[in-house]
This record gives C-alpha cells, structure tokens and sequence, in this order.
DNA sequence: AACACTGTTTTATATAATGAAACAGCAATC
DNA sequence: GATTGCTGTTTCATTATATAAAACAGTGTT
C-alpha cells in the first residue's frame, strides 16, 4: 500500500470541524460540533481555540459560539484570483444579469462535482441562492451537463455514479435519456436542466472554452421554472450563447468562422 | 496564564502552509514551502498530502507542485452567505459599477483591518484589481478611514499601532492630521485616501449601517488617481452615498427625518 | 437554590506526528 | 550514459504531542 488514501488524524479532525458549518447553522457551539465531527468536547474546544488563534474561526464573544473566519475568504480570493476567469466574465455576467434579470452563475469541474466560482443573484424576490463555492452533481444540473456533454464517453462514464441519483421527479435516472439528453446539448449549443435539480428550478448553461478550446467553464442563467417558459428559454439561450462565446475569446478562444 | 494564545503545533502548521499560497506563487513545490513555514520536508510532505486528500490543496498532476484548493471556496462561500450583506448589496453595486465604471468593493472591520468581501472589478484596461478577502489597513485606505470615523476615540486610538506606517509619501502618518481627516469625513459623509496605499491608487468610501445604526460595512470605488480629479469625486460621492444609503436602509436602517 | 448544560483546563497516558535517513524519480551536467 | 544535484515520498524508531477522563467554572433554567 504506497499511497494512503487518508489523511493524518489532526487534518482529518480540523477539516471534519470546518464541515460542522453549514449556511443552515453558520453558528455553533462546541458541543454540537463535538457530536457532529464524532469528537470529544476537550479535543473540539481545543482545537477550535487554535483555529481561533489562526483566524479561521472566529468566536462570537455574546453567544460563546464559533463561525467560520474571514481568514478562510483571504485564502478563498487567492483561489478565484487565479482562476482568472472570474476576471475575465465579469462585465459579460453583469450585462447577461442585466439582460434577464435571473441568477447567473459561473461553475468549473472539479471531480465529479461542478463548483460555482462566481455567482449574480437575481434582483426578483423569488430567486435561485447560487452560493459561492457550492458543490453540485452533475447529471442534474444545467452547468454540469456541459461538463458531461464535453468530455469524452469514457470519462463521461467515469464520472457518473450509476445509478444517477434522483433529486426530484423530473431527475434523469435512465443513462441512456442522459447520453440522448447531453447530445441535444451538443447539438443546440446549451444544456438545460428544467425541475431536475431542485423541483420548481430551472437553468441553462453554455460553455466556456479556453485558448485551447477545451471546455474549462460553464456559464448558467437559473430561475423558478415559471418563469422559464419556451419562448423565455429561447431568448436566454441567446444571450447566454453570446457572453459564453465572448468570455471564451477573451480566453483567447477563437472560433473557426 | 489561563488562556495561550498560541495554537496547537499541527493547527499551526497547516495553517503556515496555507499561508505560503500566495497571488505571485500560486503554486508551489514542497520544498520550497518546506522553506517558507519552516517545517521539515517529511512533515510539510505528509501535510500537504492530507490536506490534497481533504480538497483544502489539489496537486497538480504535471508538476507535482500544489496549489489551494476549491473546498476552500466552498467553505468561504459560507462566510459570505452568512455576512448576508452581500446579498443586500449585489443591485445597487451593480448600478454604481455601471455609473463609474470604476472598481467597487465593500469591506467590513476584522480586528484592526478591514477585508474585502465583495468586489467588482472596473471594465477598464487600467484597474484597481481589488481583491477578494484582500486585508488592508485601516489609516491609510478609504474603507478604513470610514471604520474608523465612526468608532469612538478610545476604540479609534486601540486599533491604531503607532507609528502609523507610510506606504507611500503621501501616507498620513501624523495622528492630528489623520483625526482632522476623519472629522472631515464626518462631515461630508465620506472618506477618501488619494494615494496613501498605493502610489497613484485614490478612493472614496462610504458607511454601510444596519438596522441598529452601527457600522456594520463600507462601499467603495477606487481608481487610478489620474481618473478621479476634484470634480469627478464630486459625482462619484454623490453616487456612493446614495447606494450605501440604499443598502443601509435594505438592511433596516431608517435615517430619522 | 439546585440542577442541567456548556465550555475550558488539568494531567497522566499512549497514540500519533515527527525527523533522520533511506529511497525513488528526474534533469541537468560532464 | 553515467554522475551529480535536486525534489518529493516513504520508512521507522523515538518522543514529543495530542488526547480523553475528570475536575472545574460559568450560565441559565426550573
């Protein structure tokens, strides 16, 4: 066994901790986080205090109770600085927000899950949450059928875990729907994903191409599905197709007439 | 001593690998971080190894150097989601980008610095790239001065390591001159710093309040001095203003009167 | 006021991280 | 094409380090 696939107790321990908050409960205390993390209390509250020290966590003096530190978003911008891309769709991601006036996100591949990196929330009151750094599966989502429609089938298949976990009813679970699914993608240019994620969203998305022109990026528009009817979805996808193609060639991405 | 203020040793350690990652070497080899936190190549290996499989590193697989990883994008995005203020702000940060084309950042008061947490940058070729999670000092930038107009004079003097340090020539290093400008941002409303971070970098700030009035933020718009004469910070205050005033009042905030 | 609960600190113990050295891989140099 | 120098991983005996139980200290609740 040359490589361990584990990481050393106190990592481990520290990153169980991080885990414990969530957007759900941004705000909690040692004991909570002793029984979720499956730690002891001495051991959390200590390691909790070095985190503190660290700026990783910060203790709410009122409360006694911990959150996650900005120092994590100091670490964070060092990430998105260098993806770069962020940069680069800025201005085509406020007019596309401007344009349709729904959530814009911006996701890349990482594993098996696609992770926002950069995200517009929509000024109507009912609105999709695309969180920062949230991860997502991608079978069910507009942003990860791009990923799934550009890659190879081999590695298409190697992503996918079989069988394709159903979220809503609308889920594709069928592999063979999926692969028909992501040719039509292929095809039109954009994936869309209508119910299958959340029940009542629905999103498109289109891809981002590097120099290289390898698919390095997903741009999506997501909105409650009323208001993503046939003749809504149509305008979007042009759009969307528009800032996709246009943040690619400040990528240096050119298309071949 | 009741309380150490110093970490457990491996809290420490990962933290001063994390720390290594820096916008000018994104990616770096073991040995050289090995140099940098001052750890033995075996430890910082192992380290680094767990902290790849955690997802808070990724490897990459060309040349074996590590760069940050995206869970930690992930554990940011909470951060920010939690700050909320965000979210409140995104509309009309987008109108002020729009009407100055010039970069926007909100920051909000961490110890005795004050960090970035929203930024958009400005479409123009010559830019102030305001960075995500970026901590700046609080005499000599625009957004500090606004944290440290509205504490009280205990507070004010508490945050402030004298001598205050010069970064550029035009830095205020002089504690009555920079009281005198503080009450002059009072006054009007809002603060400014015309190159006293970087050399030719100007900026103007205003507060951000919550429903009970405090100072919870502030908004701001930075640009090459060249670009904000008299008059131009003039209109641009204008616009400020009103867009803090706007996001003040979302957050609950009623001006009396 | 007693109780229940959370969080911190202490301390003996043993586990888990450590670092020296060996090993492996790769480039460049001669 | 061997030799040298460099980086990164792994092994392994050692011990320093994190650990968990229990005591302690707050806080608020009934």
């Amino acid at each position: 066994m040359p490589k361990e696939n584990t990481a050393t107790q106190t990592v481990q321990r520290i990153v169980r901790i991080l885990r414990c908050f969530t957007t759900g409960s941004p705000e909690i205390g040692v004991m909570a986080i002793s029984r979720q993390a499956g730690l002891h209390k001495s051991t959390t509250s200590r390691l909790l205090a070095s985190l503190e020290v660290e700026g990783l966590v910060d203790k709410n003096p009122d409360t006694g109770k911990y959150r996650l530190g900005l120092e994590i978003v100091n670490l964070a911008g060092m990430v998105l600085e260098q993806i770069g891309l962020r940069q680069a769709a800025q201005i085509h991601l406020r007019e596309l927000a401007d344009q349709t006036q729904e959530t814009i996100n911006i996701a890349v591949l990482h594993g098996d899950e696609c992770i926002n990196v950069e995200s517009i929330k929509s000024p109507q009151p009912i609105q999709y949450a695309g969180q920062l750094g949230r991860r997502n599966p991608l079978h069910c989502t507009s942003t990860g059928k791009i990923f799934l429609a550009f890659m190879t089938t081999e590695q298409c298949k190697a992503q996918l875990t079989i069988p394709l976990k159903a979220f809503t009813s609308q889920t594709i679970t069928n592999l063979g729907t999926l692969e028909e699914n992501l040719k039509q993608a292929r095809l039109l240019g954009y994936a869309a994903a209508y119910d299958e994620f959340d029940e009542g969203l629905s999103a498109i998305a289109a891809p981002i191409r590097d120099f290289s022109g390898q698919v390095i990026a997903a741009v999506s528009i997501s909105g409650p599905s009323f208001r993503m009817g046939a003749e809504q979805i149509n305008l979007y996808a042009t759009h969307l197709m528009a800032a996709a193609q246009k943040i690619s060639s400040q990528l240096g991405y050119y298309i071949h007439s």
